[in-house]
DNA sequence: ATACCTTTGAAGATT
DNA sequence: AATCTTCAAAGGTAT
C-alpha cells in the first residue's frame, strides 16, 4: 500500500490531487462534509451542510427518492442482509434495531459468521476489526475462547462484540429525510437517533459516526426487524428467506447457517485442528464451518434463537460444499455466474445446489472468488457509510471518495486492513488449495478497457479527464474527508496515484496536468507493501504510493472556514518535490507527508485551472 | 440485459 | 525483473 509503503513518493499522486482540485473548485461544502473522521470538526461542518445540501440540487430530491423508495436492485442484497441481521438483532435485542448495511456493524458480523467469503463477509473480519477498535472493551461472551490470540493484528486482540447491548433506534425517517452530511448524521446518532453503541473512548477514527447505508432504512420495506420475515422483492409477499439469499454472491443453506463459524473462527482453527480438512489437491472445500461449532456452541442463544442451527448440524461433508450443499462463500454458482469453459470435475454436488433447483448443469464449476484485498475490504466495510454521507450514488464516485480515504488512513489503520486481507488470502488458499486467480480469467464478461487503444500519454490525459468530468465533479460527489486535496485536514497527505504513473514517472509536476490519474488501469504501479515488503505486482498507478498516512496524525488538522475545508494543516516542513520520489518505495516518512502536504498545498491554489484545461 | 466506470491490491501473464 | 492485465465489490449509468 502506498502509505504503508512507504511510498511516500506517490503523495504527488496526481489523482488524487486532481480529484481534490475538482472538488474544491466545485464542491469544497462537500468536502468539508466528509466524513472526515473527527468528530471533533462536525459542529464546523455541520454549517457547511447545509450549505451542501442546498447547493446540491438534486440532494433532497434525490436522497428522499433514494431512502425511501426501495431499490429493487438492493432487495435480494437487503435481503440477505436483513435475513442476518433480523436473526441478530431477535437475538440482541428482541428486534428492536434494524440492521444497518453497514458491514462494520455488529450485526453484519453475522454474514461473516457464515461465511469469511460471505459478500458481506468478507469484510466481516475487517468489520471485527472495527468493532474492536471501537469497541475495545466489548467482548463477546462465549467468544472468548475464540479470539485469535495469533492475530497480529490490533484488531484481534479484542473479540467480537457479539454481545454488545446496543440501542437501536431507527433512523429510518431521519435518514430518509435527512440529507446524508456527515454533521448531521452525527449530529443524529448523537441524539440517539440513529443505533448507537456508545464506547467510552476509543472511536475508530475513521468512522466517527455509526452510519448506516441509507438503503438500510428505506421507508419503503419495512424494517427486517419489525417483521421476521423478508419481503419477496417481486411479491412483496413476506416469505422466509431462503437460504440462497442469505448471500447473494456467496449463497448459504439454512444448515450453512447453522453451521456458521466463530467470527474468528474461520481465521483460526480451532484447536489447532484442522478445521476444515483440505484435499491435498483440491479445493473445493466447505468454508470454514468447523470453526463455527465451538463457536457458536458457546453462544447458545444465537443458534437457539437466530441460527437455530445445532452444531451437529453440520458434518463434514466431502465437496465443496458444505454437508448442507452451502458453497464456499467464495464460490459462486454457476447458475449465476456461467463460463463458457466446463470442465466438470467437480463433483455434481459442487453446483449450487442449494435450495433452489439449480439448473444448468454444466457449469458447475463453481466460480471461486479472488479473496479481497485490503482496500476491497474497506470499501465493503466503508461503503455504506460514504453513502451515507455522501449524495453520491454512483459507485464510482463512491470508490473514488474511498480511494482517496484509503490513502488517509494512517499506517495502523491500513494495517488492519491488509492483515484482514493477508488472512482471507490464507484461509482462501486453505480452502482451495488448488484455485488460482487464473481460473477466473475471462469470467467476468470483459474487461473492457479497449478504450485503451493507443492511449498515448495524451489519450490518457484525455480519458482522464472524462472521467474527471464524470463523476469527480460532478456536483453530487462527496469528498473524502481524507481527500488529499483540498481538504488537507483530513488526510494531510494523500497519497497520489499519480506518480506512479508509468507513463510520467517522474511526474511530480506532470501529475498535475493528469491528475486525474484515475487512470489507474493503464499506469504500472509499482508499490513495496508494507506489510510484506514486496513490491505489488500491480501497476496500478501510483495510487499505490501512497503516501503516507497522511492522515496518521489527523489531530494535527484543523479545518479552517468552511469553504473549505481546507484547513491548514500544521505541517513539519516541506519537501521538495524532487525529494519525494523516492519515498515510493521507502515507508513513508514524517517527511514524506510534510511534503505531500506542501505538494498539495501548491495545487490547492490552482486545482480547478488544471482541471479546466484538462477537461478543455 | 449487460458492460462500463471507479478504486486499490493481489496474482497471473507478458515482456 | 519489470511491466501489464485481470479480477475482486458495488451500483448508478450508458448502451
Amino acid at each position: 500500500m502506498p502509505q504503508l509503503n512507504g511510498g511516500g513518493g506517490d503523495d504527488l499522486g496526481a489523482n488524487d490531487e486532481m480529484i481534490s482540485f475538482k472538488d474544491e473548485g466545485e464542491q469544497e461544502e462537500k468536502i468539508s462534509e466528509n466524513v472526515s473522521a473527527e468528530r471533533d470538526l462536525d459542529d464546523l461542518k455541520s454549517s457547511l451542510v447545509n450549505e451542501s445540501e442546498n447547493n446540491s440540487s438534486s440532494s433532497d430530491s434525490e436522497q428522499a427518492e433514494r431512502r425511501p423508495q426501495p431499490r429493487p436492485d438492493l432487495d435480494s442484497y437487503e435481503k440477505t442482509r436483513d435475513y442476518f441481521s433480523e436473526a441478530f438483532r431477535r437475538q440482541q435485542d428482541g428486534g428492536f434495531f434494524k440492521s444497518p448495511h453497514y458491514p462494520g456493524y455488529p450485526i453484519f458480523m453475522i454474514p461473516d459468521l457464515t461465511n469469511p467469503y460471505l459478500s458481506n463477509g468478507a469484510l466481516s473480519p475487517s468489520a471485527r476489526t472495527y468493532l474492536q477498535m471501537k469497541w475495545p472493551l466489548l467482548d463477546v461472551p462465549g467468544a472468548a475462547g475464540l479470539k485469535d490470540s495469533r492475530s497480529p493484528t490490533p484488531g484481534h486482540l479484542v473479540s467480537t462484540p457479539y454481545n454488545l447491548s446496543i440501542h437501536w433506534v431507527y433512523p429510518f425517517s431521519l435518514v430518509s429525510k435527512a440529507p446524508l452530511c456527515v454533521p448531521l448524521l452525527s449530529s443524529l446518532l448523537q441524539s440517539n437517533k440513529v443505533p448507537v453503541v456508545q464506547h467510552a473512548h476509543h472511536v475508530h477514527p475513521l468512522t466517527p459516526l455509526i452510519t448506516y447505508s441509507n438503503e438500510h432504512f428505506s421507508p419503503g420495506t419495512p424494517p427486517s426487524h419489525l417483521s421476521p420475515e423478508i419481503l419477496d422483492p417481486k411479491t412483496g409477499i413476506p416469505r422466509t428467506p431462503h437460504p440462497s439469499e442469505l448471500s447473494p454472491y456467496y449463497p448459504l443453506s439454512p444448515g450453512a447457517v447453522g453451521q456458521i463459524p466463530h467470527p474468528l473462527g474461520w481465521l483460526v482453527p480451532q484447536q489447532g485442528q484442522h478445521m476444515y480438512s483440505i484435499p491435498p489437491g483440491g479445493f473445493r472445500h466447505p468454508y470454514p464451518t468447523l470453526a463455527m461449532n465451538a463457536s457458536m456452541s458457546s453462544h447458545p442463544q444465537k443458534e437457539s434463537n437466530i441460527f437455530r442451527f445445532s452444531p451437529h448440524m453440520m458434518p463434514h461433508h466431502p465437496h465443496g460444499m458444505h454437508q448442507t450443499g452451502i458453497p464456499h462463500p467464495a464460490i459462486v454458482s454457476p447458475a449465476i455466474k456461467q463460463e463458457p469453459n466446463t470442465h466438470d470435475h467437480m463433483s455434481p454436488s459442487m453446483h449450487s445446489k442449494s435450495p433452489g433447483p439449480v439448473k444448468k448443469e454444466e457449469d458447475k464449476k463453481p466460480h471461486i472468488k479472488k479473496p479481497l484485498n485490503a482496500f476491497m475490504l474497506y470499501m465493503k466495510e466503508m461503503r455504506a457509510k460514504v453513502v451515507a454521507e455522501c449524495t453520491l450514488k454512483e459507485s464510482a464516485a463512491i470508490n473514488q471518495i474511498l480511494g482517496r480515504r484509503w490513502h488517509s488512513l494512517s499506517r495502523e489503520e491500513q494495517a488492519k486492513y491488509y492483515e484482514l486481507a493477508r488472512k482471507e488470502r490464507q484461509l482462501h488458499s486453505q480452502l482451495y488449495p488448488g484455485w488460482s486467480a487464473r481460473d477466473n480469467y475471462g469470467k467476468r464478461k470483459k474487461r473492457k478497457r479497449d478504450n485503451k487503444p493507443d492511449s498515448t500519454p495524451e489519450d490518457f490525459s484525455i480519458s482522464n479527464k472524462k472521467q474527471c468530468v464524470q463523476y469527480l465533479p460532478s456536483e453530487k460527489m462527496c469528498d473524502s474527508p481524507a481527500s488529499s486535496h483540498g481538504s488537507m485536514l483530513d488526510s494531510p497527505a494523500t497519497p497520489s496515484a499519480a506518480l506512479a504513473s508509468p507513463a510520467a514517472p517522474a511526474a511530480t509536476h506532470s501529475e498535475q496536468a493528469q491528475p486525474l490519474s484515475l487512470t489507474t488501469k493503464p499506469e504500472g504501479r509499482l508499490h513495496h507493501h508494507f506489510l510484506t515488503g514486496k513490491p505489488s505486482g500491480s501497476a496500478s498507478s501510483s495510487s499505490s504510493s501512497s503516501s503516507s498516512s497522511s492522515s496518521s496524525h489527523p489531530s494535527i488538522s484543523i479545518p479552517i472556514g468552511t469553504s473549505g475545508s481546507h484547513s491548514t494543516p500544521i505541517l513539519p516542513r516541506p519537501i521538495p518535490f524532487s525529494s519525494l520520489h523516492h519515498s515510493m518505495l521507502s515507508p513513508p516518512s514524517p517527511f514524506h507527508q510534510a511534503a505531500l502536504h506542501s505538494h498539495h498545498a501548491l495545487f490547492q491554489s490552482q486545482p480547478l485551472s488544471l482541471v479546466t484545461k484538462l477537461s478543455d
